[in-house]
DNA sequence: CCGGATTTGTTCGTATGTATG
DNA sequence: CCATACATACGAACAAATCCG
């Protein structure tokens, strides 16, 4: 009899529903103010209520779910004035974080962060379908993630990760202009070489810079 | 037979529990480390664990606790180099909400902000003693979030009220040095003017240099 | 390496609050 | 305004995982 593949040591139904329902809302087959009843979900999943309820109330505090005692919760996304908001946030935040990557990321993380790139950039070389746009989205979420990591500012990541969370449901569904890859491969190549010559301050405008012009597309549409 | 003096309505035994938890790690009657069992609190407030069991993982999410799972829980307070991370970001975020409330604030919430900074020097007049320093620190988040409020910035705000509640231990512990409630007086009476003529660009520039001043009070400690 | 004690995770049943007729 | 329908909030018991001897 053979194990199981995937190692479920220390994760709780309450985990794996939670990661279920953001994918659910991410890929837009939970839509905005879709309603989510705890018995029909503990159903689906072949479950009681109670993980599924403290699922909702963990994705109600990251911002994906509104819960309304005794009413129920429902799929919540972000006005465009709050998407706004988190623009605004990420230009100050994951400018901070990068500047202190740059000081103190290691050979081995420099080396992780051109490995996730290099098959970025191969996700990126195959047209741009709904299927693989899921995987460039993942992708390059770890790239940025990695060099944030490479911060050692645990409490600063958490919380951008949580900002990139609010927002993922956009980004996703947005269709991406045809120059897209592009742009994105010459930025993170420009972010490696920043981080390799340890240029925090550059690296931190820059990146802001681009920031910038990332939210000003999300706001014409 | 009379009505509760306290209107519960949507307010949940979960929330209650979590606010009196946070007072106790506010104030210092639950220490770092501190087991917190669920069955054990579920005992001293008279309600099942369910409840117990949600405002810990409440607080967990907001920074306060820490859970492992099939483990426990124990009461977290952020080390110094956490403390420093959660300075840095209120830099930068603080002053991107006062900029905004510049901009938006109403007569009637800058009148809201002039009462409550009365209130906030008469509890000063008095001496500093362990009772009213927990009121002083209440008094002074209200002034400050109702800067933060009148920017219109829900996200952001609900985003900074997480990183007070991340180091109020810390503030309400500390020892105040004498001439803070002047200090701060001062500080305050610069913002209120400062909100009244719309100046954003110098309040924003006043409350970061106020709060890097803070920053490096608390990094000696 | 294994078994008991302990604590959390989950299930199911009941109570309570909300909205609609 | 009251009754009823519905969904959540809570309580008690069982199952699973961890730790220690």
């Amino acid at each position: 009899m053979p194990n199981s593949t995937i190692k479920l040591q220390n994760m709780r139904m309450k985990d794996l529903i939670e990661k279920e329902l953001m994918n659910w809302i991410m890929d837009g087959r939970l839509d905005k103010g879709q309603r989510l009843r705890e018995d029909e979900l503990a159903e689906i999943f072949g479950v009681s209520r109670i993980p599924v309820r403290e699922a909702l109330h963990v994705l109600e505090l990251k911002g994906l779910v509104e819960v309304t005692p005794y009413i129920g919760a429902t799929v919540r996304q972000l006005s465009s004035s709050e998407v706004k908001q988190v623009y605004l946030m990420r230009c100050l935040l994951e400018p901070l974080a990068a500047e202190h990557a740059a000081e103190l990321i290691t050979k081995k993380e420099l080396n992780n962060l051109k490995r996730i790139q290099e098959e970025l950039e191969c996700l990126c070389c195959v047209e741009h379908n709904p299927e693989n746009r899921r995987m460039v989205y993942d992708k390059n979420r770890d790239f940025h993630m990695a060099i944030y990591n490479a911060s050692k500012m645990d409490i600063l990541v958490n919380l951008i990760n949580n900002l990139w969370d609010n927002i993922a449901f956009l980004r996703i569904r947005s269709a991406y202009s045809p120059d897209y890859p592009e742009m994105m491969k010459r930025e993170h190549r420009d972010y490696i070489h920043l981080l390799s010559v340890h240029d925090g301050k550059t690296l931190s405008k820059v990146l802001r810079e681009n920031l910038e012009q990332h939210a000003k597309f999300f706001q014409v549409i």
